[in-house]
RNA sequence: GCUCAGUUAGCUCAGUUGGUAGAGCACACGCUUCACACGCGUGGGGUCACUGGUUCGAGUCCAGUACUGAGCACCA
């Protein structure tokens, strides 16, 4: 078999995806056993806006792992997969490449044609965005792929939206919008960004009506002066009191104003009088509405200011009008001052445009409802599960506590038609068509509303429209196999926009969770800890990673970071895994060049079970039956034939890593369990890396390298080859590729490797039954036992290592040891010699050596001594020792301290004091021994 | 202003029932040991931000302080 020194990622990346997809291994269809428990993750849709980042990367990679798993144990798992049109981000992009490529805006296209340009946008990012899925090696089912704007999906929304209305919890109304004058679009509450800027609190003095006294009010915004109708103190202000009820000639105007008096106004800020604008400012509005002031909007939805500003003004841009209204008013001599100021501006989140408080008629949700229905399966039920679970249990729950009506309906293109018909008189008509609202109207003369739902209103049901329910159809089997799904995995930016709609969207009309479980992910930003983004210039895209260091790599790395935090990317740590990716190629390339008369089979690493099975098989009572002839059943049930049997007699080193195998499958699979998937990838890194690597095959090697074949040999080789096939379902939910390309080099076997529920499927390790871990296959005494052998090696290393002995030098080891250790050493001579690069290994009770040896104690009592005539310089080795005392000594003395302590002693646990006691001792050993090896050295 | 998170080896980060502080990288020394130099072996390196408390015992729990970051609110 010719197997490159070297993994090449893109050979097996570019193999198995298709392959995989075209067995249907994706799908949950490929599961045979109609009793499969179920598994099930809906796909964060991407915005079809761009390419998939970092972010997308990340949490493909643990809903991946998550998946993969689940569908190797067997159960009946889909990941539905999709995209989101992303309404506003999307429009955006069209509209900014038609203005750079043909200097034309939508409006200029028209309806129709633009969105034309829309859906090819769409199709080639969609195709894009597929690519880039496939390429992470994501085990979504494309078969169930969906899209927010596909007809299925479109007329959930109007479903939705019809019964929403109907119930009242739609309505539609005129309030104080986010308004961007670029977008010319309305914008939600959680679609803004607040940014610091410099300007300006100018102090404008108006006139009070009946006296000479002016009014001074403080602005930031002096244009929106223009649509004031009214000036409002606090009642408590003693300097104003006189004045309420008075009125202002507004300058600029022919306007006349009132005074009101209103508790809103803090007296201790600016001069205390506010000029209310109730059409360009929240809070004025209110209080607008409070006193019953007029609504006076002096603005175009481009931010110029109309008509109602005056003549003076009309036309006028708002920061141009700003320049000429105080100008104006020191002209006036009513200009009493300006202060710099600092001011936070509300922009767009898409287009950073400073937005506009205006006055406008849109359509909201009512979330009293709704929020409700999420509160209280979050109180009742902890429902869905946050991990990890603080802060975002509690920013939730205050998030939902704190609820406002919510701003639906977008002046864009892209989107959702909202489902609401007017006819000649103004009247509304919400219906699921426009056939129901003719019927509705009594007339087919009717004209649908132009603008479009919000994003987020649709994605709020893609825990449930993604499974066929549009409201004409409710139940379908999907629906009641799979939601609800078993976690999202979704960043933390969006638990407001989209988890809690799907929360309460999804309850209220399939009356079930969208899902149990919410891993909220950190964010990627760059190895400064700055967010990625396109202005800095510093977005790395996964697939330039995944062409430097391979996709299973990339995937290990962002598993490697605990849930939740944020990810600062290390292309050095990465790095680390791509050479973590060629251990694991060389390491089976290395079992497989040692291949012949090996076959996988679990059996050689549980032979118990393979009685078991036997005895199942055949049944008690053949079993007696059995003669010569039946060998091959005799040499696996009977004990003296057992002894002779290469497959169940496992030596110390095969009982070890059997032993270490099942513990880190059991670590792995609690890790998952619990998301702690930087667990998972460190405990399979440690044991791939540390135990199979660094000293199991090691200590194998010799055996299966032998050049004669025999039954012994073969036996090893498929111990081996075994161990590193469990390895390899281990590590396939993380390392999809290079598992599989491994996989499929294996030698043959004689079992059907795949979990059960695949019998029939094409072979591959992703339908492997993935390793749980046996509790009875761990052998603690075999651990210790090697860990003493391991132990011996390390010490004669570091001897030879300080000693600056050559490595074609061999020694003699003299070991003084107890019983039990004595036959642990001799048991394992061979690799001793081999691993310590020495020629003799002599085991005695008592260490008897020469002046000029090296020593050092072991644990458990044993000594270790290596005479080096010739080789030793005594100084250093006085040194090396007491360096050894020294430390021994240190920790001798915490300890002491410990049990010196009487409260120590009688409140600790037993155990504990125990095993103290036993640590001083073993301390004290090793300092008597090392004290001897001293008064030899001088 | 409120809330939350982080602060552990030179760097990036692990460390969940409180009980001997870890990894990778970097660094130093030595290795063409027949899977791998994307490698092997060995080694040095930390008053776990600070102050106080609870406890026999605190990186871990509690309170506060400092710095860093995030979210929310307010902003005439």
């Amino acid at each position: 078999m010719e197997i490159p020194k070297a993994y090449e990622p893109k050979t097996a990346e570019e193999k198995h995806y298709q392959r995989w997809e075209q067995a249907g291994c994706f799908a949950p269809e490929i599961n045979e056993n109609p009793n499969a428990p179920k598994y099930s993750i809906v796909i964060p849709p991407p915005n079809v806006t761009g390419s998939l980042h970092m972010g997308h990367a990340l949490q493909h990679t643990l809903m991946d792992a998550l998946a993969r798993r689940k569908r190797m144990q067997g159960f009946r798992t889909l990941w539905l997969t999709g995209t989101d049109h992303a309404g506003i981000s999307t429009q955006l992009q069209v509209t900014k490449r038609l203005w750079a490529d043909e200097r034309k805006t939508r409006w200029d296209l028209g309806r129709a044609e633009f969105m034309d340009r829309m859906w090819a946008w769409k199709e080639q990012y969609q195709d894009e965005i597929k690519n880039q899925i496939r390429r992470e090696g994501a085990s979504v089912d494309w078969s169930r792929e969906r899209f927010t704007l596909d007809e299925s999906l479109s007329r959930a929304v109007r479903e939705v939206f019809v019964t929403l209305y109907e119930e009242g919890n739609i309505y539609r109304g005129k309030r104080i919008v986010n308004w961007c004058p670029r977008d010319k679009t309305v914008l939600s509450d959680l679609e803004v960004k607040e940014d610091k800027k410099a300007g300006k609190l100018v102090y404008l003095q108006y006139p009070v009506i009946g006296t000479d006294k002016k009014l001074t009010v403080a602005t930031t915004r002096p244009e929106t002066m223009l649509g004031d109708t009214a000036v409002a103190v606090n009642p408590n202000d003693e300097r104003y009191r006189d004045l309420i009820g008075k009125t202002i000639a507004l300058p600029l105007t022919d306007r006349e104003i009132p005074i009101v008096a209103d508790d809103y106004v803090d007296p201790e800020f600016g001069t205390g009088a506010v000029k209310i604008t109730p059409a360009h400012d929240p809070n004025d509005y209110e209080l607008g509405l409070r006193h019953n002031l007029p609504q006076l909007n002096v603005m175009n939805d481009d931010a110029t200011m109309n008509g109602a500003a005056g003549a003076d003004f009309v036309g006028l841009d708002r920061y141009a009008a700003r320049e000429k209204v105080v100008a104006r008013f020191e002209e006036l001599g009513l200009l009493e001052k300006q202060e710099d100021y600092e001011i936070a501006l509300p922009q767009c989140e898409r287009c950073g445009t400073t937005l506009e408080p205006l006055l406008s008629e849109q359509w909201f949700v009512r979330m009293n409802d709704l929020r409700d229905l999420a509160l209280n399966l979050m109180r009742a039920e902890k429902s869905p599960r946050f991990v990890p679970e603080v802060p975002y249990e509690k920013t939730y729950t205050t998030w939902l506590e704190n609820l406002k009506d919510w701003t639906i309906s977008r002046q864009l293109w892209w989107g959702h038609q909202i489902p609401a018909w007017y006819d000649s008189e103004g009247n509304v008509f919400v219906a699921r068509s426009a056939e129901e609202a003719a019927e509705k109207a009594g007339t087919s003369d009717l004209r649908q509303d132009e603008d479009v739902l919000d994003t987020w209103f649709s994605s709020g049901l893609w825990a449930f429209s993604t499974f066929g329910w549009n409201g004409e159809i409710t139940d379908t089997e999907d629906l009641r196999t799979y939601v609800p799904t078993d976690v999202l995995v979704t960043g933390r930016d969006i638990i407001f926009l989209w988890v809690s709609r799907m929360v309460m969207l999804t309850q209220k009309f399939v009356g079930k969770k969208p899902f149990e479980d919410v891993v909220v992910t950190g964010t990627v930003v760059d190895k400064h800890g700055k967010k990625m983004s396109k202005t800095i210039g510093n977005v790395v895209n996964p697939l330039d990673l995944f062409d430097k260091f391979g996709v299973d790599a990339t995937r290990m790395y962002l598993a490697s970071v605990a849930t939740g935090a944020d990810i600062r990317l290390n292309e050095t740590i990465i790095e680390t895994y791509r050479n973590f990716a060629n251990k694991i190629w060389n390491a089976a390339r290395f079992c497989l060049l040692n291949s012949d008369g090996a076959r996988v089979d679990y059996y050689f690493l549980n032979p118990q079970a393979e009685v078991a099975e036997i005895k199942k098989l055949i049944g008690d009572e053949l079993i007696d039956d059995l003669d010569e002839e039946d060998e091959e059943y005799l040499d696996k049930i009977e004990p003296e034939f057992a002894k002779d049997n290469p497959k169940e007699n496992l030596s110390i080193a095969d009982k070890w890593i059997i032993s270490r195998l099942n513990r880190t499958a059991m670590d792995v699979n609690r890790a998952l369990d619990r998301y702690f998937f930087h667990e998972a990838v460190s405990r399979l890194y440690q044991f791939f890396w540390n135990d199979f690597c660094d000293w199991y095959i090691e200590l194998v090697k010799d055996e299966i390298t032998a050049e004669e074949p025999n039954v012994w040999r073969d036996a090893a080789r498929s111990r081996i080859i075994t161990v590193l096939e469990q390895a390899l379902r281990l590590l396939h939910p993380f390392m999809p590729f290079i598992t599989e390309e491994l996989w499929q080099m294996l030698p043959e076997t004689n079992s059907n490797l795949h979990n059960p529920a695949y019998a029939n499927a094409e072979k591959t390790i992703m339908l492997a039954d993935f390793p749980l871990g046996d509790a009875d296959l761990i052998d603690e005494r075999a651990e210790s036992e090697m860990q003493a052998v391991i132990e011996l090696i390390s010490k004669v290393r570091n001897i030879r290592a300080e000693m600056n002995i050559k490595p074609s030098e061999r020694v003699t080891l003299l070991v003084a040891a107890n019983a039990d250790s004595h036959r642990v050493f001799s048991e394992n001579e061979a690799q001793i010699l081999k691993l310590a690069r020495a020629n003799d290994l002599r085991l005695t009770d008592k260490l008897e050596a020469p002046k000029a040896s090296a020593r050092a104690a072991l644990s458990g009592g044993a000594e270790l001594a290596i005479p080096l005539e010739g080789l030793i310089d005594f100084a250093k080795e006085i040194e090396r020792v007491e360096k050894e005392l020294a430390k021994l000594n240190a920790e001798a003395q915490k300890l002491n301290a410990q049990l010196s302590n009487e409260n120590f002693v009688s409140r600790a646990p037993q155990e504990k004091v125990e095993e103290i006691r036993a640590r001083v001792a073993d301390i004290e050993q090793r300092t008597k021994s090392l004290n001897q090896t001293l008064e030899a050295l001088r």
